[in-house]
DNA sequence: GTGGTCTAGACCACA
DNA sequence: GTGGTCTAGACCACA
């Protein structure tokens, strides 16, 4: 199971936000356990080589939304209670998501079982089943 | 059929790219045909209330991409030629998609079996005309 | 009406927040309308003599809580719907507000109806009625 | 009564000043009488599970203040004299505390009445008992 | 012109 | 040690 985070600096997606999809990735995917630490502002600055500032937006975000929870002068930390989503809100996410794929597909004109396909081989990887792709 | 374009000025996606992309999935689904013309600058911007630049770009990007041509003095029309991805790009670009999408349903905690099903309800939805490009 | 915003750098509250706070009482106090421009990020930087990130600060907070929309390139502005919360969410944010204020005129010994008459008081001072303490 | 002391990690309110108030208010109420002795700050901190620094600021504050006083050896109590603060320094005070609350109705849209009947109420639900300090 | 991101680095309260 | 705030200033996309 992947615990390390990996950010792009040339992505156009922002490395805050990079960050704050990486956490929460790895706390959905279990890799971060709830009431477990997570790296301190300044180490996860040092490890990815952004500056404090960008982890420490990242990290607010998360805290301001429930993810991780801060204890003054100790640390960051897992917040015990998974925040999970709004049944409704999650499937509206997962639509609107759903819905972006479909449609680059269409543009690119990719038929319809190559498409689900990718789909199922980005989930394996996700999941770390081996190889995948030879 | 939709023919119309719906940008999202709260996107974070630029409005250039959402008008770009609006675009190619026109001409890909059909509903823009190779020949036809395509909304001038000034109509589309009033249309969609943006700034004529912003039009600009997005068509300069499409007509860079040759799927629009200009005709100086008659206007802006969709090429004869569909401008087709070279297959390696094809694929790079849909497996991007294809990743972001089951990252982002991995996050959501959401099951294999329904992150799937969503993509088909999707790639449905947009069918309701079979095939679009012969 | 009130329309400046007064903010102490010597207080213990972050400028960030007296900023949002500040501009969410302009708003729900009618200052700023719906729809209306709100000072450019410099702008209120130069006026407020701070970093012109403090207010970005302010101004995201306002944005991610729908108070302010960012029209890209255009400026910021009042959202159009105001963002009450919910009508629950309102009462008991209230009554936290009347516990921590009843609890400290308790501690500090204060009569009960001094201790309302102080809150009459400052409502009137905030609703502009003239003087109000001799 | 209440004689237990509710301290919340997560509030922005630092550990010691929660303390601090919270043990001013046990004293104005009543709950905890002059010459009594008050927990230990082993015990204290325990009970709050908090580091036992937090809690020597926080007596030591109190005891700077005149609420509690140390007899070397014995343990720590609350003072005999009833440390009244100066009346205009009480009277600022409050005011602040008027004001904010104020603000926060403005704030929120709610009504006068309503405003000022929430402080009725919430100095009705703390004075079970009358008074407190005759 | 507008807001968004990021760096470099200082200073602070807290535990 | 920890995170929170703020400054100064660069660079960028967007309209």
């Amino acid at each position: 199971m992947n615990r390390t985070l990996a950010i792009d600096p040339k992505d156009a997606v922002p490395i805050w936000r990079q960050i704050e999809e990486g956490v929460r990735h790895l706390v959905a995917s279990g890799a971060l356990r709830p009431g477990g630490t997570v790296p301190s502002v300044r180490d996860m600055a040092r490890d990815l080589s952004v500056n404090p500032n960008t982890v420490v937006k990242a990290y607010q975000r998360l805290t301001d939304a429930g993810v991780l929870v801060v204890k003054r002068g100790e640390g960051t930390f897992v917040a015990d209670a998974p925040p999970a989503l709004p049944r409704a809100e999650r499937t509206r996410t997962l639509r609107e998501g759903a819905m972006r794929y479909a449609s680059l597909a269409v543009t690119l004109g990719v038929a319809h079982d190559e498409t689900v396909d990718e789909v199922k081989r980005a989930l394996d990887s996700l999941n770390g089943r081996k190889g995948g792709r030879p």
